[in-house]
Order: C-alpha cells, then structure tokens, then sequence
DNA sequence: CAAAAGATTTAGTCATACCTGAATTCTATT
DNA sequence: AATAGAATTCAGGTATGACTAAATCTTTTG
C-alpha cells in the first residue's frame, strides 16, 4: 500500500478541510470544520485529538487555540487535494462532466486511487496545474503554483480582470457562472461599483456579452488577475 | 445515493465473489469464499446470515446446504462486476496499464464510482463487451453477452481455437502468457496432446511464434473459441 | 470588570461493521 | 456407526467514529 491509504477517508477528510480553511485564510475552528465535515462540534474536537497523538502528528493542536498542519499533514492533505482536482479535471476533460457535477464523485475517488494511477492520471491530462474551477493542482511533489490572483470583489471601475478561479462547490452557483460565461480564462472590465451593497457591473470581454451586476458575496468567491 | 452504495464494500466483495464462484461451475462453499476474500470460515457464516436477513435479501441461505444469490444479490453483484471489468478496461486502453496491473486498482475503485460514471466510462470506451482479460462486461441493464468458449484444455491435436478469455488475476501467469503472445483475439492450433498430463503443444498463428507446451492448469484457465 | 453569550472540550455512550478462536454440530465417507 | 472434514454457533473483540449533556474556556458587551 502506497503512503497515501495509511489514513482513512474520514482522516483524510479532515486534514482536507483544514488545509482548505487555512487555504483561504478562514479561521481554522471547531464549529467551521464540523459544518464542513457535517459533524457536531464534539466529534470534532475528538478526531482533533487523534491527529494531533497520531504517528507521526498531523495536526498541532493546543484546545481553545486553533490548528497548525504538521508537515505530515500537510502532505497527505496536499495528497488528497491532488488527487481531487486530478479527477475533477478527468472528469471534466475526458469525460464530458460539467463543472458543477464533478465534485461528490471526486471526493468518493480521491480517498481510493493509487499513486500509480495518479501519476498516470496527470500524464494523460498533461500534467495541469489548475482544475476546471481554477484551484490550483499540487504537482507531483505536492508544490503548488504561486497565487497572484485577487477577488474579483477588490477591482474598482476601470479595472480588467481575467478569471483565475472559482471558489466554490455550489452547484447552483457555478450554474449560474457558466450561464454568465464567467469561466477561469474569460476576461471583464469592471464598469461600476456600489460602495452601500458591494454590488460590481462588469462587462465579460466576449462579443456577445452585456454588462451585468455581480452581488459581493459572488465577487469574493471569484478570483482574477489584475490585467494592466 | 445511487443503488449501488446501499452496500458496503465488504458485502459487495462477499457478494461479487459468490457470483465469480457460481459463474465458474464452482461450489459456493464456507471455506472458498473465505480464501477467496481472506477472512476465516467463521466470518463467512456471520456474513451469509447477513445477506439471507438484509432487506431485500441477497441470498438464500440454509445451512451446510450452500448458497443461491437472489434477483436483488445478483444484480448488485453484477453491478460490481460490471464496474470492475470497466474499469480495468479503462485502465488498459486509457492509462497504458498492462492487463496485469489492473486488478487491485479495479478493486478499490469499483466501490465508489457512480452511475454516471459508470455510464460515462462505457461510452468513452464505446461500451466494451469484454474487459482486457476477455471476462463479459454486463451491459447496462447487467445482461452478459453469451458464451460460446471452451477451455483451451478441451481442445485436440488439428484444432484450431482463438483465445477469447484468460480467467485469472494471477500477476505471473498474466506476464507469461502475455510474453508468449498468448492474449485474447489470438489465434492457436494444438499440435500435440498428451494423455498422461494434459500438456498440450501449441501454435499460436502468429508470424514468428514457434509451438510449445502448455500444462493442464494453465490450458483450464485460457478459454477459446473453436474455428472450423 | 462582571456577566452573558458563544465556542469548545470532556465524559460517558452508542452504533456499525466487521473479524476471531474455540467448541459444537452437521454431512459425507468408509 | 465411526470418523474426518466442513460448517456453524457462541461469546467476545477491535476499529472508527459519531452523539448528547454537562462543564469549561474565551470573547463580547453593557
């Protein structure tokens, strides 16, 4: 068995969620991983505890404190974490998923591939470095590409913006993008901003598109690079 | 869910390899299922209670008599077997696999994927009848196509056969066979039998194969179709 | 700063899904 | 009818994790 299935699905899911907590820079606490986890608080708290007296630790974990990945954890999260935009991006690649149906069947998956078919996997897809929604993929190494991306939510009129990423597993969310044509790779101009609600009208650089406006819980979801 | 989840990975395994038992004309007994799965004789007991009481029931069940699968315990058999044969498909014509390779992987992965995926995985692969070791895909509905093989071990000096099955995930056995061009779609002539062990002296119709002898044990395992 | 609110942890349970050895019972063979 | 071998029952064990309720800690707020 290679390293990757010493853990469970259920620790991997975890070091998962605490990776992408820490990821987005979100307050890596009890109640914010059970919601993720669909768990109580307590159960929380309990696994917590094995992982931080597991061998080798994988979290350090002070109670009250909050949570650090060890370096183990951190691998074997970014293990996971390779192999769920891996398949995403399979899915979605080679066998004609969407993107907003491709996430339920990658988390099954990612727990059981081998490292063989991993490597396999990003050989065939030719080895990507983002996933259909723009997160970037570890490499073979566990590297990530660096991030230079912004929230769409930052830009202010005038500005242009291609889209890097979508951050959000939300069905009916990444539905309503698509319809939109806001993909990673598609570029817009911010045309106006409302200071009150956060409300941004941006116009998608694409011939048939016309301006439309975009709520700020959308936009800090929504990640560009700034264009000059 | 999909109807495939209901069940476990262990009831699926139990389950899928009554049905491999049944198919290969072998007796459904205690201890074979035991080898087969590695557990001891007493857990097999344990689950087949379980199977004959789940609702729907799986198997029928009565004491040192043996074992039936129900309509509800074949379909969910064939369902894995289905998902496994697709796999290792997909892992051979997709991923460059070798047909010797593909069995742990198929069996970790045959418990997770979906019917989407499995749908999907068949139309890439433009719904294949039989996996790479020539073992029946059951189609969509789990229908097999029919089977009009004999064992190589059947045939006689002056017949002509051409391989359409290896029943076997024995690793070495694969790679030999592989090595000596013997893989399904092959065509042979037996040259030679003889009466005391079983070998048989084969031909393989290939333009630089040269005759040689095969044992019983492996002749049992390669299957063919007779040609006029 | 004290009290309330909110978040977290502890303690004690429960549940699931198996597996096991040892003793017993059944079946088939001779 | 004795016996070998196969199968079953019994009583118990392990591994994962989840849960509630009560206690404790931290943060906020009047």
């Amino acid at each position: 068995m290679t390293k990757s299935f010493v853990y469970t699905a259920s620790i991997q899911d975890y070091l998962k969620h605490i990776y992408l907590l820490l990821e987005r820079g979100e307050a890596v606490t009890t109640t914010a991983l059970a919601q993720r986890l669909k768990v109580r608080p307590a159960s929380v708290t309990g696994m917590l505890r094995r992982l931080a007296r597991s061998e080798p630790p994988l979290i350090v974990y002070q109670k009250h404190r909050g949570v650090m990945l060890t370096e183990a954890g951190k691998r074997a999260a970014l293990e996971v974490i390779r192999h769920h935009r891996l398949i995403e991006t399979w899915l979605v690649q080679s066998l004609g998923y969407s993107w907003d149906e491709v996430h339920e069947e990658a988390c099954r998956l990612e727990h059981v591939i081998s490292e063989q078919l991993e490597a396999r996997l990003a050989s065939l897809l030719g080895n990507p470095a983002y996933d259909p929604h723009g997160d970037p993929i570890p490499d073979q190494d566990l590297n990530l590409p660096p991030d230079t991306t912004l929230p769409l939510a930052s830009l202010r009129p005038g500005q242009q913006g291609r889209i890097c990423r979508v951050q959000s597993e939300q069905k009916e969310l990444l539905r309503y993008l698509e319809q939109k044509g806001l993909r990673p790779g598609v570029s817009l101009v911010v045309v106006d901003y409302s200071p009150f609600d956060g409300n941004l009208t941006i116009l998608p650089q694409s011939p048939d598109a016309s301006p439309f406006v975009i709520g700020l819980a959308v936009s800090l979801k929504v990640f560009v690079e700034v264009l000059p």
